[in-house]
DNA sequence: CAGATTCATTCATCACGTCAAGTAAAGATG
DNA sequence: CATCTTTACTTGACGTGATGAATGAATCTG
């Protein structure tokens, strides 16, 4: 068992399956009396006493006000709740060009956040920037305690996962087989995890996001590519060689647009924003057009950004179909830096996916979740957090 | 815990998580040595001898004679071996106008097996027609004595899950929301279980088939439609409400055959075995063709037959990268009753294949799989193994 | 033959969670 | 208003089920 929740001052708390159980069961599922958290996990009241016990004297948990809530009869249930506070991730996103990176707390709300041009791609350099970062966002407390850096996650397109600290193929920084945890670790001192930036995505959702409360569910981001996260039985679904979720070149149509790697019509070529941008732009001949520029086109009805987004929208539409006929999530959530092009292609989304849906199934449910810029560096964050907290 | 150990003349076995783990373990892992069965499953040794005694002397195990296998240092190992005579199920598959049956032993070897047309889709016919093949299939053991029948499976076509004893919707036989497992439970006096066909011939492969050893693989069916089972993390992937794996309709190409759904190109009009003899012996206006003809003039290198087959494989191709990109599987297995036209498209599989898998993967493994007819109904029985062993 | 090595068993021990009993704190009831 | 009912929580004894250490068993090695 872990020291995953130790601290100057107090013994550190050694932990059994059901102590994490129940601090994860809190974490996520918000303030639970200990009888309704006994019930939810199949385990006995006094186990729950038990448990909670060393966690509250150690501060993670605690009891909250008696708030005046619903009136029940028989004694009145007293919530616990984790204090946040007393823990503190901090999550990097590694793009081509850039380095995003926050400091959360343990419920993965950001308290900061940086990001700086990447120098190059030289590990050295990389490695440096990143130390920097990490520095900067947990430097000087002004003022107040804060709790110890806890672990540190650093998510990249390319087949990463938390269980191994290299970066196996990262086509968009030119790595392979980079033990990039293991030296992140060694310079920083603190647990350090990777992770695919999807699947990160995809765990805040699981934990914190539209995706609590659903065994099984389906992300899809749209931005510079098209990216899916599953999460079955309560399991993200990693792939061999964390090769799942590899929705971007889905045959949509093949006498569509070109994506860069020739395929005519694939998903890419319909729904990415820079071939959106290049449809529109490359159309009206006006390369100075931005992605919203064109947004803001097919919001004024011009003919050619109108037709192009409606065709993104039914891209969409069937490549969510095609994921949710063969996995069969509860739910599918849409996000992504270009997600708030939903609301202009809508109507195309939705009849591509009834369209596309199993004849036997009804079109599977779809939430929008508008999309900060940080979010993909707070996805790293909750990948460390979950890591530590799982199996640290 | 279950009784599902239990038998006369020895007291019934009570079954702990270790235990029922390790009894699956050496039943789907063959013969295995104590030391070797603590190893695989994270116990100790003296755990194993505990665990494995009462199986031992209850009869379920048995210590395999000392073959002289590879001589290595050290005290030989005893390897342990499931008797797998000592419990017995029956599968059974409906489809539209047939009942298939067998009945299997513990290690899903088919020792009997029948087969009726169903005289209609009234419940209490079908009822008497299933009550009637499993009296066929248990009743007098000529001469020696045969385990009592431990549990019978159900499969069909539509959406039924083992955990719950209701159909809730077969298209083909007209049902919906009919508690057929309750039913045949009471009518047979045994435990009795559900499960999609597709889904259950999963089963099979993952415990005692190609799955065997591998945490995430697909199989992929071929013959009167397109089925597609997933075990992802070990676990079979059901869906919401069963409904995973619908990969029948995958849009192909839309300007290709019609299926009767009136979908243009879509995988089933390209696959499906009617389709392919519907697409053959229509162009050459022979109405008389069955499939296995087709698939002859196919081998003879007839242009229009090689076209169609061609053309099928290319889809099968699609579906099968389309699936892997999705989740990622170590394996994908090709089976179902049409699976032996593989080898007349196979260069067309695997360039399809090859072409839509995503550029960062390499194409995932293939293995096709010959079909016994009866494989429906084996598949039918092991959900019932499986339900027995695992939650019985 | 002693030594090394691996497998298997025995038994004391112990960790972790349940059970039973009791306490606490409210609303319901007459 | 005293009492009952209901639900939440706590406590300490207990038991189940696994582990660890010590031992024995069976083979190859030198």
């Amino acid at each position: 068992m872990g020291r995953v929740f130790s601290q100057a001052g107090t013994s550190p708390v050694r932990l059994t399956d059901a102590m994490r159980s129940v601090f994860v069961e809190l974490l996520v599922h918000g303030p639970l009396s200990r009888a309704e958290a006994a019930r939810r996990l199949a385990l006995s009241p006094s186990a729950l006493t038990k448990v909670t016990k060393p966690f509250i004297e150690a501060g993670y948990l605690r009891e909250q006000a008696a708030g005046e809530g619903t009136a029940t009869v028989g004694r009145p249930s007293q919530p616990l709740e984790v204090d946040a506070s007393r823990m503190s991730f901090v999550g990097i996103k590694l793009t081509a060009d850039e380095l995003f990176a926050v400091r959360t707390d343990l419920a993965a709300a950001v308290h900061a956040e940086t990001s700086r041009p990447l120098i190059d791609h030289e590990i050295d350099n990389v490695l440096g920037q990143i130390v920097q970062a990490i520095a900067d966002l947990t430097g000087d407390p002004a003022g107040g305690e804060r709790p110890p850096l806890s672990a540190v996650g650093i998510s990249l397109a390319g087949t990463a996962t938390p269980s191994d600290p290299v970066v196996h193929t990262s086509p968009f920084l030119g790595w392979s087989q980079l033990p990039l945890g293991s030296l992140v670790e060694e310079a920083v001192g603190v647990p350090t995890v990777l992770d695919n930036d999807v699947r990160a995505l995809t765990r805040v959702q699981q934990w914190f996001g539209e995706g609590v409360g659903h065994s099984s569910f389906a992300l899809i981001t749209v931005g510079a590519g098209i990216g899916c996260g599953l999460v079955i039985g309560d399991r993200l679904v990693t792939g061999q060689a964390g090769a799942a979720g590899l929705v971007g070149h889905l045959a949509i149509d093949d006498r569509g647009p070109m994506c860069e790697l020739g395929h005519r019509g694939c998903a890419r070529a319909y729904v990415s924003s820079p071939a959106i941008r290049r449809s529109v732009a490359g159309t009206l001949d006006r390369p100075d057009l931005t992605f919203d520029d064109c947004l803001a086109l097919a919001r004024d009805g011009h003919p050619v950004a109108r037709r192009v987004f409606d065709e993104a929208g039914s891209a969409l539409g069937q490549v969510v179909a095609t994921v949710a006929n063969i996995t069969g999530p509860e739910l599918v959530i849409l996000s992504g830096e270009a997600v708030h092009m939903y609301a202009v292609c809508a109507d195309a989304f939705q009849t591509a996916l009834a369209r596309h849906t199993h004849w036997t199934s009804t079109p599977v449910r779809v939430v929008v979740k508008p999309f900060a810029f940080n979010e993909w560096a707070r996805g790293a964050a909750v990948t460390a957090l979950q890591h530590q907290l799982l199996h640290g």
